[in-house]
DNA sequence: CGATATCCGATTAAATTTGTCGGGTATGGG
DNA sequence: CCCATACCCGACAAATTTAATCGGATATCG
């Protein structure tokens, strides 16, 4: 069970444009100085925008910049904007495709796990991740 | 952000094997009744097998039992035999993959993550699934 | 106007998942 | 002993998803 590179990648850009609130908009090219493929960076954040996380200036001088405050924005909505919602099975988000009783069992266990998962993930924010930094001189850019 | 068909299967496989865990070996064929490919789920019988989740008996009259009381089994046991260890980064399983700084915050949210989830699918085991059936007479099988 | 930089659909490449095939091996019953 | 049964297993093929690339359109600052 893996997260895919999109979720990754997405949090690093995510991260970055925290790191750089006040800074004015960051171009696609310093956001991908990770190493992350810049055309590709560009599509994921497409998604960014378009899921309300960030907001983005065209032209000149443009470039990206977060949409909301650090700790307004959860790991939860970066992650659904990136891989869409957590659904551990099509069972609990699509009624028709269960074969079985529509109160199977294991269905409720998908249900149970899915709403902690979504929970846990909702209850960190961008803002949560400056907080023990004190003792480390971390950067996500090189 | 999905769980493959894998966990899946092999979630219903093992729940199957709960349920009839009292009545001598079960072969792949009716295991298999719910629908899901017989020989792809022999693959996944294999990894169960593997990881000690169920025990096997070749030969005529044979099948598959499960290996453990249900309550003994956790969902957690049953998606890393399937699946593998949840590993939402590298980051957090292999230390050189990280271009970073070591202690990087990104990191640490990775880590906080997966050993939430992963003690959410530890603290539901196989008999939990047996609780809540009175009010429904669901079967795995159809 | 022109350099800059986002936007976007289409396409390709790579990786993973899902499913199939064919033969091997163990075992109980006649 | 034989043979039908049923698990075992590596290799392969198909389908799907993910990752990345391409080419050009559009907006905006100076």
């Amino acid at each position: 069970m893996k997260l895919s590179t999109r979720g990754k990648y997405g949090l690093y850009a995510m991260y970055y444009l925290a790191e750089h609130r006040n800074e004015g908009p960051q171009t696609l090219q310093s956001i991908a100085s990770t190493g992350v493929p810049k055309q590709y960076l560009e599509q994921l954040l497409g998604n960014l925008r378009r899921a309300g996380l960030v907001a983005s200036v065209r032209g000149a001088q443009g470039g990206y910049q977060i949409a909301k405050p650090p700790d307004q924005t959860t790991i939860l909505e970066v992650i659904d904007a990136m891989e869409g919602p957590l659904a551990l099975s099509e069972c609990t988000t699509d009624e028709g495709s269960c074969k079985h009783a529509c109160q199977c069992p294991v269905r409720k266990v998908w249900q149970r796990l899915t709403e902690s998962i979504n929970r846990e993930l909702a209850g960190v924010t961008l803002g949560d991740m400056f907080e023990e930094i004190d003792d480390c001189e971390a950067t996500v850019n090189e």
